[in-house]
RNA sequence: GGGGGUGUGCCCGAGUGGCUAAAGGGGACGGGCUGUAAACCCGUUGGCUACGCCUACCCAGGUUCGAAUCCUGGCGCCCCCA
């Protein structure tokens, strides 16, 4: 059993905020199970990274013998997060929300311990609400405090709609908290108000408030934007070894120690280590970034494909050579073979036009042999059987079919 | 209810009758270099077996030798006043 404090120290790292913490610490101190609430956005099924970073969290509260409850959000999801991104996102259906739901659980459950989890649907409390009772939880909250938050003050200043629904999205939320009885909710720094709103709700009501815990939002791959799906820049959670080694290895060197505290389950103090290493440079970037992909896909693959996997990157990025398992695909060959048309099939290029373009580029291969400029027709032998690269990341294997 | 504004390529954003497949930036992709799909530098970025042809600037018509640019009617978005 861990005492308050030594739980109080591993809940906190990697947290961005704590509010408030003394809250947090009386509640430890309590020494029954909290119960950790966890909101979750039913519109996007494929998880990646950027999600796994609070469920992480959670499955420490898990471990230190806490209670969770995620929450999916199928009836907020009405009304959707007014980011303002996304802000004409239409209704999903009842049988898309059941579809996300489900591989939403599937993936989450590949991080927290499915018997301490409680899995709740917000729609069971906020669907039943009539009218009256939605005033009187509107009434818990003033405009000027609504206008607070980020997004809508930014929106309001620049002119941007907001639809006056918008505005009860952070009292669902909260109410929410309240529903479950919430002592802890987590979310990343851009959910700060909502968790607040749910913290003052429950205040309001006479309940113990819960204490609101965010994490740092993860960047991409891009090392810029927040892992987005819509940014193109995420590493998901069901990607292939190989592809998830790759996407790690991509983000910019700066971003290897967040990564590090964010997405492993490394213990704190070498990861600690790692940092001031990097710091005074005597850990190679390289060779650790390496291991934080080696760390990452051995979490949700395993050990030897992650070993597996940046044998097949050496040798593709480093020694500049074909992977091992090329897939042979059966096409129509003429003789002589249009090269553009051939590399749209098999799917290297998007269109004929880009395929003329790689080629003059300097960026198609046969067998390793750059291919001449200007030249788009070859001998049908020239290619069958052979590999065709294109850049340095995407081949294929034609055969007669 | 009244007045005004705006809608451009993956995204942002110039362009107000021809020289515009459409400036600039971002992104993406290719090449170079390297320690990696980091960083940095250079280049490409509508389609088409292609010194040409086709399709494009919200949609549908119209004016004109010629329109992203002008007119008419729709649709969407935004602001102000009431």
């Amino acid at each position: 059993m861990h005492t308050p404090e030594e739980q109080l120290h591993i809940l906190k790292s990697g947290t961005a905020e704590i509010v408030p913490e003394d809250a947090f610490v009386t509640k430890l101190q309590q020494g029954r199970p909290l119960v950790a609430k966890l909101g979750v956005d039913p519109t996007a099924p494929d998880l990646h990274l950027g999600h796994a970073v609070p469920l992480r969290k959670l499955r420490q509260f898990q471990d230190l013998g806490h209670k969770v409850v995620l929450i999916i959000g199928d009836f907020t999801a009405l009304i959707g997060d007014p980011s303002g991104r996304n802000s004409t996102r239409p209704p999903l259906t009842a049988e898309e929300v059941d579809a996300n739901a489900e591989t939403y659980v599937e993936q989450a459950f590949r991080i927290l311990d499915p018997d301490k989890t409680e899995m709740r649907r917000n729609s069971e409390w906020l669907a039943p609400l009539g009218f009256a009772e939605i005033l009187k939880l509107t009434s818990a909250f003033t405009v000027a405090r609504i206008l607070e938050r980020d997004d809508f003050q930014k929106r309001y200043r620049e002119g941007v709609g907001i639809s006056l629904h918008e505005f009860l999205y952070p009292v669902a939320q909260a109410y929410d908290s309240v529903a479950i009885s919430a002592d802890v909710e987590l979310g990343g720094t851009d959910q700060l108000f909502n968790l607040l709103a749910g913290r003052e709700l429950m205040g309001k009501q006479g309940m113990e408030p819960q204490v609101c815990l965010t994490l740092p939002l993860l960047e991409g791959t891009d090392g810029v934007q927040k892992m987005s799906k819509s940014y193109g820049n995420y590493v998901g959670l069901t990607d292939e070894p190989a592809d998830m080694f790759g996407k790690v290895m991509s983000i910019p060197d700066e971003l290897m120690v967040k990564y590090y505290r964010l997405c492993t389950a490394l213990p704190v103090d070498e990861m600690d280590t790692l940092e001031s290493g990097l710091a005074e440079g005597t850990l190679h970037p390289n060779v650790t970034k390496r291991r934080l992909a080696r760390e990452i896909v051995a979490l949700y693959h395993s050990i030897s494909s992650a070993e597996e996997a940046e044998a097949a990157f050496d040798r593709v990025f480093k020694e500049h050579q074909a992977p091992e398992d090329i897939p042979e695909m059966a096409v129509e060959l003429g003789d002589p073979v249009h090269l553009p048309a051939l590399l749209r099939e098999l799917g290297l290029v998007a269109s004929n036009g880009e395929g003329r373009r790689m080629i003059d580029q300097g960026g198609v291969k046969v067998d390793g042999k750059v291919l001449e400029a200007g030249i788009y027709d070859v001998a049908a032998d020239a290619v069958a059987g052979r590999v065709l690269q294109v850049g340095k990341r995407r081949f294929a294997r034609p055969v007669r079919g």
